[in-house]
DNA sequence: TCAAAAGTGTTTCCAATACACCCATGA
DNA sequence: TCATGGGTGTATTGGAAACACTTTTGA
């Protein structure tokens, strides 16, 4: 990638001296469904009052991509899932001068952290780095949250209910979330987020939950079915004195055939 | 972004020890329009049979976007642009181990630049690092192409000659041209690209030539003009026998409302 | 038999497509 | 007046949306 030096002259070359500055780091925005609601996969740091999403640093020789399958797989114990890259972030001075109070916060955690990371810690808490956003969909209930060791606890939050997250972590967020209303348009989602069989409501609801609108009943099911990617199951009996609601699942192969070829409509 | 080292243990923390081994770069898929045909701007290496797209690193204290403005700016001249990041490169060891002839000719290069350079260049060639691809929309016309230290020539190649790339550019390239097919279902596009008066048939060409496929004339006609963002000028008298068609140029306000808003039609 | 929710049908409307037709221009 | 290409009109089709109607279930 020689012409990356293409833009500068060598008295430019001279504010790159301090090499060790930028490192890359990803970012991930896990989604999980559940009684409705779209929640957001987090963690609560240890000692200070800090919200963030999971992410980590990539190694030397990890592919971008193996680095945010790598953090999913760290904090849910899932191997198997809709995992897409979005965007990448990349203001400079991202904690030390924008965030001086996370910077602060930071600076106290990593006092109480044995020495052996601290002193890692430490340098990469000044740098200047960019991170690639990713968001996953998965099922929530084969999810196995765990938290890291700078973490106390990993969990769900609903998407309505999310707190001040750390930097610009909640930029990243709603940057996913508009992401994937997009990629509605485009993609059939559901197959990783939802039980093996679930109604038409179920589904109707997930797609009502993420573009944050309502649909009407008869449309939806008439546009979902003519895609062809579900396979009609038996009827669910729920003892509710109203029509028992089929179930149904998604079909494989119909179903990653629309992906490759992408649907045309828009909700 | 303390977070990113949550998915590390202690043990994998040594394996990040070599820390000055990362760095991020931007690479730019420049398009213009010009007779017909959708050109973008490379760059022919000195000394080596070397055809890159242009990119550069970036600084410590620049935001990301600002890195890709600066590369545009520096190889076209031009300041006021449509610029959009669309995905971030991260195979690892691209340069040494997947492209071993590159690496070779590189190589070869940097023993002819002058000392002060090469010392900073010979780092690094070797280390692993991220590109975020960004494609800009220009017009041609007004671009002046200038070449960097490291490159004899800076040249406008139609899309369809284009010859093998350092490493990755043909994928990158690919991937943005694939990008842009998809976004012309959201955005409107050719004000950047053409001429500030311009024939119903340039701006037709325009589209096909980026979707590939011919356009029904009095369709497209009728769909660009719903969309409001045409202001109707004068005719345009060619000389040829036929009748003379209108120029027309973009209405600025209604044309930055609808990229805001967005179109929801396809091709 | 009633309410509630699911499934299916109908009507309307609009956009996309294909194609026809007229208009302007200069040879 | 003719060929050529530009502008506009029209018929058809198909999907989206709104809504009505029927079916199923347990109280």
């Amino acid at each position: 990638m020689m012409e990356k030096q293409e833009g500068y002259n060598a008295a430019v070359f001279a504010d790159r001296i301090p090499k060790s500055l930028q490192e890359n780091a990803v970012d991930c925005v896990i989604l999980g469904y559940d009684e409705g609601e779209l929640k957001v996969l987090l963690l609560k740091w240890k000692y200070e009052d800090i919200w963030s999403l999971p992410g980590g640093y990539i190694k030397i020789t990890e592919d971008l991509d193996a680095a945010a399958y790598r953090v999913l797989q760290e904090r849910t114990g899932l191997t198997s899932i809709f995992l897409e890259q979005f965007k990448t972030f990349g203001a400079a001075l991202r904690q030390t001068k924008k965030y001086p109070v996370d910077y602060a916060k930071i600076s106290r955690i990593l006092d109480k952290i044995p020495l052996k990371n601290k002193e890692c810690n430490l340098k990469w808490i000044t740098k200047r780095f960019l991170t690639t956003g990713y968001f996953a969909l998965v099922n929530l209930e084969a999810a196995n949250p765990t938290p890291g060791f700078l973490s106390e606890r990993c969990e769900w939050v609903s998407i309505n209910a999310v707190p001040q997250l750390l930097m610009d972590h909640n930029v990243i967020l709603k940057t996913a979330l508009e992401y994937l209303k997009k990629q509605l348009n485009y993609l059939p989602i559901g197959k990783s987020l939802l039980p093996e069989k679930f109604t038409m409501q179920d589904l109707q609801k997930l797609y009502e939950v993420i573009i944050d609108q309502p649909l009407v009943r008869s449309n939806f099911q008439r546009k979902i079915l003519k895609l062809g990617i579900l396979d009609r199951q038996e009827k669910l009996m729920t003892g509710a004195s109203n029509k028992a609601p089929y179930l149904y699942s998604f079909n494989t192969e119909k179903y990653d055939e629309v992906v490759k070829k992408g649907i045309g409509f828009s909700f």
